[in-house]
DNA sequence: GTCTATATCAAGATAGAC
DNA sequence: GTCTATCTTGATATAGAC
């Protein structure tokens, strides 16, 4: 994984290394456990020593979210080279989640600061699924409505004990990649 | 609104009104002001003795679960009766989480201590729209994952600032009342 | 059943020395 | 650039008196 990050580019050799290691404090033991204080612990330095690198930690998180972007727009873009591009980009897109679910929350849960952002991530991490459905931005958004709801109730554990997930992407995507009169059936025994 | 709410019947008055209470705080206020400290200012009594009602915080958020889940079914019964069940159901699913978006996270947002709650009023929620899509479980599931996403990351404020978010659930619902060969089309101009 | 007092914990951030 | 020491805030929960 990880390639070396153009969206650190900006920063110093120190903050750099402090990004990374939130990023791994993040996904080894969750957001609870991203305090300046163990952050530090992680990087070898006292928390105040911090803010030397960084003006406050919403400035810090934003680096890790552009990271994030940077790494969904890989894996996003690589989805989209598969023959049925949908299907696939769904795929991606689960994996992500369940790979790296605190990222994902980090990247989902919050209103952006894009002001903060390292400028074009989000939008590389949207555009292969833009493509994958001509263009059509309200489709783009309905599909990625979808995904999220399910990956995120999935991440809470909200669906039911015996559900079965895969069967529920299927159907769901299904729904969505047939538009209006379209050919395409794929017709399933009853 | 509020019916007398059958779901705190097993519940002592004082209790009772401490759950009211906690609702108020929590709509009024937000999550993080639902603390045993201001909800204690608010039932006029300290903190400690909210205890001599509820065993932890846990149980107290669980009856509010409970009275959130209750109130989404009778809502999502009467918009069943509409001529368009699913366009209804949808609109019903939205009203509720704008109008009471921290309980809608409350319902959402966490695994379900189903253990917990009031018997049956997760499922009382959850079956109108079952109904609405003809008893299809899958197909029902879908169209909550989509419904959810829609609504999460409206209130997340993560759609792009210019997002025509009612035309979205259009595309969305649009994609799922249409089930593969079926009728039904409404077609639009180009 | 309610109170005061307290234990325990952890957070973000700043002051000022080195 | 990093440190120690500290401020400020707020949380859940318990002990023991009344």
């Amino acid at each position: 994984m990880k390639s070396a990050s153009r969206a650190l580019s900006g920063l110093t050799p120190r903050a750099r290394e402090i990004v990374r290691a939130a990023r791994e404090l993040l996904e080894k033991e969750g957001p609870g456990a991203l305090s300046m204080r163990r952050l530090g612990e992680r990087v070898g330095m006292r928390a105040p020593s911090i803010y030397e690198h960084f003006r406050d930690k919403q400035a810090l998180v934003a680096a890790l979210i552009s990271v994030g972007f940077e790494e969904q727009a890989d894996l996003f873009d690589r989805a989209a080279e598969s023959a049925d591009p949908l299907q696939a980009l769904a795929t991606a897109y689960r994996d992500f989640a369940r790979r790296q679910p605190h990222m994902y929350r980090l990247l989902t849960e919050q209103p952006l600061r894009r002001d903060l952002l390292v400028p074009g991530v989000e939008e590389a991490a949207a555009l292969p699924l833009l493509r994958a459905v001509g263009g059509d931005v309200e489709r783009a958004r309905a599909v990625w409505a979808f995904a999220h709801g399910m990956v995120i109730l999935e991440l809470n554990r909200r669906f039911p004990p015996g559900a079965d997930l895969d069967q529920t992407w299927r159907t769901g995507i299904g729904a969505f990649v047939r538009p209006d009169g379209a050919a395409k059936v794929t017709r399933r025994r009853s």
